[in-house]
DNA sequence: CAATATTATTAACAGTGTTAATATAATAAA
DNA sequence: TTTATTATATTAACACTGTTAATAATATTG
């Protein structure tokens, strides 16, 4: 029984993995279950043995992601000078991620599940994932009174909306049209939101 | 030539009308070549006639709607108190307009068209959408000194940007989980980026 | 080794967008 | 008015999509 749990888990790994890959790669639209069984090595049916259908398989790969966000946020703030600073230097890595991988913000953000309420506890890691990520400079930042917590909160709630709406226009709607401008406008509305009062 | 002309635009209406009635109804995932082509009352190769393909069809519909939500927000802020009231009052009319009409939603900000260049002046008219309907009590905030012209700017382009992430987070991801508390949300975010400084 | 239970595969169904060949309707010329 | 031409609409077909049921292959147990 057991053993036969860790096959399975095996089993389902190969169908993420592969998932995981084409999202990487060409992005949602072309993953398809076909196209998913043949890079794991197996039949389009065999799938539905281990996943009930191709949302669930594709949420699943959520949590992988995410860990690749924090490494690639991390590698690229562990050098930043703490508090405030440090909070822009993750939120703007954040949003390079996402840049960069414009498949993983449409799994993150546009993608939508079967049944949304089987995937409530994926949502919340989503919704709270900057949050986390910023967390622990802003317990700095309340403990060397930078900030205030009521006013960190604020702050949190404002960025928690913005990020994923200015990359939603810039990768869904090419607003503003270069990433130059992107990049711009993105770091002013930081310095404004995180140094106002 | 001319009358050849009309009648074209004749036929690509029934087909937009079509569209929309699916779009305002059972939303963009119903939205199919066969589906419009039937309530049009024509087969479904006959709508590639008058489009290119289904996605320019579902882009054309991005005009009417708008026309709708400007109407939609219209009824419902004519009685504000003029200023920066009543640009809140506009902002909560549009985000409302969306919490009615998801389906809207998706092909406003969600939708893809096939070739995004060919698209550009529909994705301005959206990316500026808010800001066409707010400008002129912006120009009155400016005109009676109430607010300042690059202060407004700034709170402009925050809007622009928090209101797509608040909308896709309640409409894509159910955060926040109750209309009340989305409502809540955007009203205090409003607050908060309307009457500070 | 034989019987049973698991697991994987193929075939099929009902969809999707799109194109080419065909049928129908409207127009122009005789 | 009848014929020839052109424009428009329709059906058939292709290559996809997700999903399920029946079948084939494999592994496990007696």
């Amino acid at each position: 029984m057991v053993k036969n749990t860790v096959q399975e888990e095996r089993m389902r790994n190969y169908f993420i993995q592969a998932t995981k890959e084409i999202l990487r790669g060409e992005g949602l639209k072309v993953v398809s279950v076909r196209n998913i069984a043949e890079r794991a090595g197996y039949s389009y049916a065999t799938l539905y043995n281990y996943f009930g259908d191709v949302k669930e398989l594709i949420f699943e790969c959520i949590n992988d992601f995410q860990e690749e966000c924090e490494e690639f946020v991390e590698a690229r703030t562990n050098k930043s000078e703490r508090g405030i600073s440090k909070i822009k230097d993750t939120i703007i890595a954040y949003a390079n991620f996402f840049v960069q991988h414009p498949g993983i913000f449409e799994l993150f953000y546009l993608e939508k599940p079967n049944d949304i309420s089987k995937k409530q506890p994926t949502l919340d890691l989503i919704y709270n994932f900057l949050d986390r990520l910023t967390m622990e400079e802003w317990v700095y930042c309340i403990k060397n009174n930078i900030k205030k917590m009521d006013e960190a909160e604020r702050m949190k709630s404002e960025i928690r909306f913005i990020i994923p709406g200015i990359l939603l226009l810039y990768l869904n709607r090419r607003r503003p049209e270069s990433y130059k401008q992107f990049s711009a406008e993105l770091n002013s509305q930081l310095d404004y939101i995180l140094h106002k009062e």
